[in-house]
DNA sequence: TGCTATTTTCATTTTTTTTTGAAAACTTTG
DNA sequence: CAAAGTTTTCAAAAAAAAATGAAAATAGCA
């Protein structure tokens, strides 16, 4: 009643656009492969006027404090959200950072170019093994193996530039 | 030991390879979001000399033809797989599709355009409620439902060109 | 057409992922 | 520096996703 309502979503309009973007968050989040908390936080916090509280996050969206704290730690390491001070309160608070180019440039960094990398080491593995058995149809081999090292090559440079292509 | 064997990785640095593509297209596939079954059949079939049957797949996986069968399906309407004519068999026989462009193309296509397409809906039906509420931030709001739009505007038109900028 | 081989479907089981909740670990402040 | 407030961690529970396997459907052949 006292400290809470000064960010309470009292107006029902307003409730209404925070369940749509959270729904809208939690499809958009699971297309990334990110748990469904992960997007109702987000989604939470993308229409919040007010840095919110973890408390406060975790008791509009009725999840347990240990998920809520499990998805700002997601979030935070996605820098998709940030902390910040609000003063005469004790808590940590969050804001949504909504420059989604950054947000999908940390999301590549983090999520997926270490697959590229463990992607490389296996292909020059596949070499190895071609190279060792001159039984082998090596031109069909060596074929495919070339495809693949075009494949992840492509994949490094073209997904940090599509980022930057972002006009958002 | 008949016509299995025509098809069979006898060698050993086959074997190998195989393996190393299983697990390749397992993390590739999972990237994807798609299951490990699908990963796992599409890489038997990737450095596959000959057409592959169902059941031949599915007892080098050792995963049930159920499965199989699904991921097959998965397969073919990604086109990332297309079936093959064997003389003198009447099972249906898989080679991989190893265009690599095409395969995205598809998966953008099917599995994250109709995401787009519905994001779009539930966005304008967010203005609403914001027009709907003139107590409410209009500006604030405002300026939050524009980067959602500007967003999916720019997923749709960037996803199907990236396919085009793989040169693969 | 009827018989058999092959593939698909889908209820059930298994595995994996996510969430919970309570204890542990921090942090702030009086 | 202790006491209360806050956040994190992590084992256990719950939920979701994927695999199995057997029955149903389909297709090819005599």
């Amino acid at each position: 009643m006292q400290i809470e309502n000064k960010v309470q979503k009292t107006n029902e309009e307003e409730v209404k656009l925070e369940v749509e973007s959270i729904d809208f968050f939690v499809r958009m989040m699971s297309i990334l492969g990110l748990p469904r908390s992960v997007g109702e936080i987000y989604g939470v916090l993308y229409f919040a006027e007010n840095p919110l509280s973890m408390d406060e996050i975790s008791s509009r969206l009725k999840i347990s404090m240990g998920s809520t704290s499990q998805g700002l730690k997601t979030l935070r390491s996605l820098k998709a959200i940030r902390t910040s001070y609000v003063q005469g309160d004790r808590k940590d608070h969050y804001i949504a950072e909504t420059e989604f180019r950054r947000l999908f440039s940390n999301f590549i960094k983090e999520d997926i170019l270490p697959h590229l990398d463990s992607a490389a080491d296996r292909i020059s593995s596949m070499e190895k093994h071609v190279i060792a058995n001159p039984d082998m149809n090596q031109e069909f081999y060596t074929t495919r193996i070339e495809k693949l090292k075009r494949l992840t090559k492509a994949g490094r440079k073209l997904l940090p530039a599509l980022a930057g292509l972002l006009k958002i």
